[in-house]
Formats: C-alpha cells, sequence, structure tokens
DNA sequence: GTCTATATTTCGATAGAC
DNA sequence: GTCTATCGAAATATAGAC
C-alpha cells in the first residue's frame, strides 16, 4: 500500500506546482511575448528557482506549448452553447456571452493565442487545421440551418464567426487600450455587462436575428 | 552649390535606406515579435550588414517606435472617411472600407501594433493617452449626433468603435487562422470584397442605419 | 557611409550536491 | 524533488579599418 501512497503524494506535488508555474508562464507569455519572455522571469513570478522550472517542463517551447493549449480548450467548451440551442437568439446570445466571460476571466490566455496566431502558429498549426477547422464547420452548417430556417438573415456564416471572435476577444487582447481610453480604469461590472450587451444586441440584430428596436422600426431612407 | 548637394545626396541615401530598414523591420517585429526578432534577422531581410542598422537606427527600440508609429498614423489617415460624412451609411461603411483596405495592404504594421498594445504599449503609451484618446473622443461626438438625429440607434459610441477596430483588424491580425480555415489559400479578390461587404452589412443593420434585407423586414417573434 | 571583427551581456539549459 | 553554480550559444551594440 505504501508504493501508490508515495506515489500519489508526488503526483499531487507534481500537479500543484506545474499548477503554479503554468499561471506564471501565461502571465509572462502574455505580457511580454514568446521571445521577450525568459525562464527567469516565469520562475519569479513562479516563486520557484529557474532549475525547478527545468524539472517540470523540459524546454521553454514545451511550457509555452501547454498554455496555449490551455486556453484553446477552454474556448471550446465555451461553443456549448451553440449546440442544442433552438435558434441564432440563444445560440449565439450565449456564445457571446461566453466568450466576453472567458476574456474577462482569461485575459493572459487569450494575448498568447493571439500572439501565437499572429506569429503564424509556429506551435498549434496542427490544432488549427484539425480541430478549429472542424469546430468551424459545424457550427458553419449550424447556422446555415438557421438561415434556411428563415431565424436569421443569410449571412456569411464564416465572416460572422470571425466577427464573434474579433468582438470577444479584443476586449482581452486590446483589454490596456480599452483601459486607457476608459481614462485609466479597468471595466467595472457594470461596463462589461454593457458591453456584453452592446456586442449582443449589434450583432443579433444585424443578421436580422432580433427586430429592430422600436424608436427605429418605422425607419424611411 | 557644392555643400546643398552633397547634403541633398546623403539625405537621400539616408531616406531610402531608412525606407527599406523599416520596411524589413515591420515585418520582422510583426512575425517574431520584439522579443524574437533580431537585429540580424532584420538586417538579412533588408540586404545589409547588421552594423549598417545600428547606424540609422541607434538601438532595436528606436527602430521598432518609428514602425509602430508608421502604422498608427495610416490608422489616424483613414479616419478622414468619418468626418462630413452626412450620415452613418456614409460615415461608418466607408470607415469600414478604409481599415479593411488597411488590413489587406499593411498586415505587418497591424500586427506590430497589436502586439505592442497587447504587451501593455510599454513604448506608444503616450500616443494612446493623448493623440488616440482625443481622436476618439471626437468620433464618439459625430456618432452622438447621427443617434441624435435619428440616423442609428441609441448604441454606445464608445463598443461601437471597439467593434470597428476588432472587425477589420482582425482580417489583419489573424489572418493566418482564417487563410488556414480558407483550405490554406490567402483571400481572394472576391473574398476580400465579401467580408468587408459583410461587415459593413452587419453593423450598419445592427446598429439601425440601414433597414433589414426585404426578406426578413417582416420579421415576427 | 560601409563593413568586419569583437566586446559584453543575457539567455536556455544542465551538472551535481543536498 | 530542490537549488546553486556554471556552461555554451546567441543577442545587442560598438570599435575601427576602409
Amino acid at each position: 500500500m505504501s508504493a501508490p501512497e508515495r506515489l500519489s503524494k508526488r503526483d499531487a506535488i507534481r500537479r500543484e506546482n506545474e499548477r503554479i508555474i503554468l499561471a506564471a508562464a501565461e502571465k509572462v507569455f502574455a505580457e511580454a511575448g514568446f521571445g521577450g519572455a525568459t525562464m527567469q522571469l516565469i520562475a519569479d513570478m513562479a516563486g520557484l528557482p529557474k532549475a525547478n522550472l527545468h524539472y517540470y517542463f523540459a524546454t521553454k517551447e514545451e511550457l509555452y506549448r501547454r498554455v496555449v493549449r490551455q486556453i484553446f480548450e477552454i474556448w471550446l467548451h465555451a461553443a456549448d452553447s451553440f449546440d442544442n440551442a433552438p435558434g441564432p437568439v440563444e445560440g449565439i446570445g450565449a456564445y457571446i456571452e461566453a466568450k466576453m466571460d472567458i476574456s474577462r476571466r482569461h485575459p493572459f490566455g487569450s494575448k498568447v493565442w493571439a500572439s501565437e496566431v499572429m506569429h503564424g502558429a509556429p506551435v498549434i498549426q496542427d490544432y488549427l487545421e484539425t480541430t478549429l477547422r472542424e469546430w468551424t464547420e459545424g457550427r458553419v452548417a449550424v447556422i446555415r440551418r438557421w438561415i434556411a430556417a428563415g431565424r436569421m438573415a443569410p449571412v456569411d456564416p464564416h465572416h460572422l464567426l470571425y466577427m464573434l471572435w474579433a468582438t470577444t476577444q479584443h476586449y482581452a487582447d486590446f483589454g490596456h487600450q480599452i483601459e486607457t481610453l476608459n481614462g485609466g480604469r479597468a471595466l467595472s461590472d457594470r461596463q462589461w455587462k454593457a458591453a456584453t450587451e452592446s456586442v449582443k444586441s449589434i450583432v443579433l440584430t444585424g443578421i436580422g436575428a432580433v427586430p429592430r428596436p422600436e424608436d427605429l422600426s418605422n425607419w424611411t431612407s
């Protein structure tokens, strides 16, 4: 019985240290980029000697790869709201809410992902070509069904998805710019709510999934 | 006459070499990030010895600063379409077209800017707090007038601007992802046109500046 | 203005005691 | 599993001949 117990304890230590290192790495990679990040900076942020990082993660690239995969999987789960929704108002509405929530709670991961894609996806190109492509085509099919059912206007599904990604992730990736234009203060709870509602309103109205607001419903050219 | 002539010739050489170096630097900074970029890579891309870069730009950071300022000024000029427009359809429509065109023609500059902002704007924070803030408040005022005149729905002007920036720049910053989802091929002329029209259509419809397309105008809940 | 050679620093990674 | 000391590679920047 002692062997499994020792192994279990060692595993617990390993799991906890990996968690601490990954959190520190996510922040440093987001703030300095892969090239600008140093193992020393990550070690300091994690409160560990630099050599310990190499004990848990053989190379800087392996550590980086784990960070990128983390945010990617979080985003994939957010798409659950998309499926089984009766229509675009519920499906796309819930997806925007989920993505905005992730932008607020995981701004570092979002930035690491953006940086990785901007640099040509050197370490996650295979994910783009397999998992992301399949995910995208699946949602494109759902959007096409909604269009065919007359529940939204016949917009291009791919460009709609790009708009959803762009608008929601912008609040994480360009959060520093938004904060500066907000008088140097981070968005409050109320402002995050307003941002989410603004995105939902413009997109859902823009694709014809909800009616135009009353005060403009009698629009004339 | 010989002194001014020599000076002029020297200036011409300087200007041309700076142009070559800046173009090479923009590409390398975009593809590798500030930390990942090396003076050697930039020199190779420019076809010059590394020492010549330091002759024209004292430090790597000074060279980087010039690249960031370049794209920022291009974007500022694109906003001319915003002003003197009679309404949101013309103003915002032209702005989207101009920004999409920049995303296509200056993808490297867009990525360098995105990377700079994501890392907390270490070298252009003053621009954000002065020029960008003034530019933004000026356009917010224009949008408010359009809303007051009943030419568009009462959306939050700041969040609308963020949406315009996010959607248009996404085609440059995440161009690699879009290309991958497009079967590994860059967007064609036709596809860029479709992307621009898609963004314009959803946004202008979403803010109530154009009527809903005919086939959905008799929407019922 | 151009270019080769090099000084100096810093980083990723490892050795080896504990 | 932890940590100090250090190696070797690579980077920025400069010196100095042409």
